[in-house]
RNA sequence: GCCGAAGUGGCGGAACUGGCAGACGCGCGCGACUCAAAAUCGCGUUCCUUCGGGAGUGUGGGUUCGAUUCCCACCUUCGGCACCA
């Protein structure tokens, strides 16, 4: 180091100038500098503004989880250009921080380091926050919301209130992972390896079935398929589709031969007469009264067996079936036949109604059923062009629609219209009728934890199931717990915690110990940042008004099918119960792609492959990490963290740092026309391509395309064109363009100059088309479809010209080999293609 | 198995509605500066070539004067769902 970083600008030979000492560009100095103005002066402060459009740009919350990788940064900080970029287009833009704190691994450290999980998490809020600041982001911190704050839980709590009174909330038996040994529930990561056992202790795990919490989604599932007013990608809306699996079908009732009846789920009701025998889940509430005394043991063995298999391991798809019979029969409705039930773990109890009739000859799984337990196949329909079916020699099922056979008054009902035929038997005969089936289940929002926001909801011996009265929110988390080494919920154990007074009757009762799933907090969040401090409700209406919906909402698909299917349902609850207004929240969304450790594989501190920002940004500055993380990678896609590439965004802010520092003083001169012109071109395109690529998230085209406008600047500086108007307006407008991307070297350049602070309040530089245009254009010449020829041509040519032209090309002629061109075709403004 | 995304130099990536493939960078090579190195600057950098040119955007076909771009079939990688009745 030494006189090396420095540098003297020495004006043209000879002449003694003023010398002015030129620092080098100091990131470490400048960065931390303009962050502590830009706070010190509430820079980034929004307020309800009637007279300015607003602009409401969220980006998802991160958890509390400690320190933020590289991966933060890559998800906010080209949000974060974007959002300034609107603002410098005039837009009141609103970008708020705010913290996701409650969860599982806040209480996994408590246990593993015996630190409170709110101490833990509050202190891990403080460095994110630090964090959060050096990434300098326009953070409106005086909105930051967190999950765990009292006065936040508070209204989550009033929500899940809401919802109990409008029967949107209610309480049913639901299966858990449960550890016999430490006799507590599991949570899905607490459950290992292929024969599923605890976590802690290796005991296989079993499912058990406890009182929970559910909120009823499904009644929203219709409404959530639509997407028309969204902007949303495409692969987000088909994933939430998909996971809502809306199935067409029929319902209908069968009977048991003692007459209870059994309810089923078809998409294939035209096969109804195929049905030959029926398929209840194990654990089917039905299954113990059909079980025959000579069946019970094998029965019970085998539902024992498949409460050990978790749904997903029950659903591989090469298992072999397998399932007993009961022993008993049911009937069919609409041929009175007499079929034998089975049960079998290929029918799942969370799917429909937790049985089937099973149509061998039509689905290839009752098929393989069947076949393996000798059951009858009966062929119900005629599918085109099969002539004639036999189900004793069938080799697969056949699920193509058909005309019906083998159906009684149906029989010969033509394909297109069977299903709907038969619906409408059903239907007359109150047997059954059309129906709609969702995959999407309710959403279980209970949690046997204690690091949550805690079920208002208290249980009394005469009055039952009490919500807590508005006015004695929040229900406070206790922070005396006992950890106890078994996992189990510290709230259950409290001394006095749960015992209260009934808040009807005042006779003593127990509060619910469970607490809230922690995206029940994220369903509101963009809510509560609107009036973080509000505490007549969850959020003051007035800022509602203004700032809602959200615009942009940016984050990773990872949420597709949980936290942006819950929050549009909050949304949609709210509306009805008129505590908001609209259909969706959040109307634009985008996703990032995801960055990965240099070898290529998803970052983890096991693999050692973690990319610390605090590292990146002390050596080589905010300005030049946001600059590689936007210009490096498709920000859709994401990739591999690459340590050489980031090289060359720390040049080029170099580059333009002497550049503009350097030419500060240049002596004015009247710059030649040739130059000029090239300057004023690259100046317009460039700010119509930086504002098309930021308004598109195309963020590493925007930092090409303004290296491009440097490059042109300093060729025009070496052809001694610093200090002309030309040039000082294109530094003035390369370092407005570079504002959203790197705000800190872009602030202090600005200074440099001598132009008023902020440069993030100054207007978006204008783009003027005739300035942008080109004044020539290199015609392209091809013969048969080859580039032949490039010729330099006005760009206002005008068909016959180029033809004209072209054709007088030597080059040309000579690949012409003398033959007339049969056609010729001219594309203005870019080539000539001769075909010969 | 089904659904989705993506395959372009040594690497990251660019290419508007079908019209110069490889912008902008990294890396590498050569040169300048230096006692030397780093930094910086300049030149070069898809492959093959008999220097005329030829080939080339995962593979094979097709449409077109012309295809990275549109159509069909397939291969690979990544992500989601997974016996959904």
């Amino acid at each position: 180091m030494g006189e090396c970083d420095m540098s003297e600008v020495s004006e043209t030979s000879g002449e003694p100038m003023e010398q002015r000492r030129i620092d080098r560009y100091d990131h470490g100095e400048i960065e931390p500098r303009w962050q502590a103005r830009w706070e010190a002066d509430e820079l980034y402060k929004t307020t309800i503004d009637p007279d300015r459009k607003k602009y409401y740009f969220l980006t998802m919350l991160p958890y509390t989880s400690g320190d933020m990788h590289i991966g933060h940064w890559y998800a906010m900080t080209p949000s974060d250009a974007r959002a300034r970029y609107l603002r410098m287009r005039g837009y009141n833009v609103m970008f708020p921080p705010g913290f996701d704190a409650f969860g599982l691994p806040a209480e996994n450290a408590a246990i593993e380091r015996n630190i409170h999980p709110k101490e833990w998490t509050y202190s891990n809020i403080e460095n994110q926050r630090r964090q959060m600041r050096s990434m300098g982001a326009m953070w409106d911190w005086s909105r930051e919301a967190i999950s765990a704050d009292p006065e936040y839980y508070r209204w989550s709590q009033w929500f899940f209130l809401q919802m109990y009174h409008n029967d949107l909330a209610y309480r049913k038996m639901s299966p858990v992972d449960w550890c016999p040994n430490c006799n507590t529930t599991l949570a899905r990561e607490q459950v290992w390896g292929e024969d599923r056992h605890c976590e802690r202790c290796k005991t296989p795990v079993i499912k058990k079935d406890l009182e929970q919490w559910f909120f009823r989604i499904t009644k929203y599932a219709e409404e959530l398929l639509d997407f028309t007013i969204l902007d949303w990608p495409e692969p987000v809306r088909i994933l939430q589709t998909n996971w809502i699996g809306r199935s067409e079908g029929a319902r209908a009732v069968f009977h048991t031969e003692g007459g209870d009846p059994i309810e089923i789920f078809t998409t294939r009701p035209d096969t109804l007469w195929g049905a030959t025998f029926m398929v209840l889940a194990p654990e089917h509430p039905l299954v113990k009264k059909l079980t025959t005394a000579d069946r019970a043991e094998s029965v019970q063995e085998y539902i024992h067996q498949a409460a050990r298999r978790s749904d997903i391991e029950r659903e591989t798809v090469d298992r072999e079936k397998t399932g007993v019979f009961t022993g008993g029969y049911a009937i069919n409705p609409v041929n009175n036949e007499r079929v034998p039930v089975w049960i079998a773990d290929y029918v799942l109890m969370t799917y429909g109604t937790g049985a089937i009739m099973a149509v061998p000859a039509h689905d290839q799984r009752d098929f393989e059923f069947a076949r393996m337990f000798d059951l009858e196949v009966r062929p119900a329909i005629l599918p085109p062009g099969v002539e004639s079916l036999d189900g004793e020699t069938m080799t697969e099922a056949l699920p193509e629609y058909g005309m019906m056979i083998n159906s009684g008054p149906l029989t010969g009902t033509p394909g297109e219209t069977a299903v709907e035929q038969t619906n409408a038997y059903l239907e007359e005969r109150g047997i059954g009728e059309g129906a709609v089936n969702y995959r999407l289940h309710d959403w279980l929002i209970s949690r046997q934890r204690y690091w949550g926001a805690p079920i208002p909801i208290v249980y009394c011996t005469s009055c039952g199931i009490v919500p807590v009265p508005d006015d004695q929110l929040p229900v406070l988390l206790p922070d005396d717990v006992e950890w106890r080494p078994t996992g189990e919920s510290p709230l259950k154990f409290h001394p006095t915690w749960k015992h209260v007074e009934c808040p009807q009757c005042g006779e003593s009762a127990e509060r619910e110990t469970d607490t809230m799933d922690t995206f029940m907090c994220s369903s509101w969040y963009h809510l509560r940042y609107l009036s973080p401090g509000y505490d007549e409700g969850p959020f003051d209406p007035k800022e509602y008004d203004y700032w809602m919906p959200v615009d942009t909402y940016t984050g990773g698909v990872e949420h597709a099918t949980m936290h942006l299917i819950y929050t549009r349902f909050f949304h949609k609850v709210c509306r009805d119960l008129n505590i908001t207004e609209g259909h969706e929240p959040m109307l634009q969304l985008r996703n990032q792609g995801q960055i990965l450790g240099p070898d290529g594989q998803r970052m983890s501190k096991s693999r050692g492959n973690v990319i610390e920002p605090d590292d990146q940004v002390r050596a080589y500055g905010t300005d030049a990490v946001r600059a590689y993380l936007m210009f490096g990678y498709r920000w859709s896609e994401g990739g591999p963290w690459n340590a050489e590439n980031i090289h060359g965004v720390v040049r080029w802010l170099n580059r333009v740092w002497n550049l503009v520092i350097g030419t500060i003083d240049a002596n004015p001169v009247d710059g030649d026309p040739i130059h000029t012109r090239a300057l004023q071109r690259k100046q317009h395109q460039t700010i119509r391509q930086v504002s098309h690529d930021l308004e598109n998230f195309e963020f590493n085209t925007v930092v090409s395309s303004l290296m491009e406008l440097s490059n042109v600047i300093i060729a025009a500086r070496e052809a001694g064109m610093a200090g002309s108007q030309v040039f000082n307006e294109a530094i003035e407008a390369m370092i407005l363009l570079m504002a959203p991307v790197t705000p800190h070297i872009a602030e202090e350049m600005w200074e440099q100059l001598g132009k008023p602070y902020s440069i993030h309040n100054q207007a978006w530089p204008e783009f003027d088309s005739e300035l942008a245009k080109e004044e020539e254009i290199t015609l392209v010449v091809q013969v048969n479809g080859k580039v032949r020829d490039r010729i330099v041509v006005p760009a206002d040519i005008d068909e016959e010209q180029a033809k004209a032209t072209a054709l007088a090309s030597e080059v040309v002629q000579r690949h012409m080999g003398g033959k007339e061109p049969r056609k010729v075709i001219v594309v203005p403004g870019r080539l000539v293609n001769i075909v010969v």
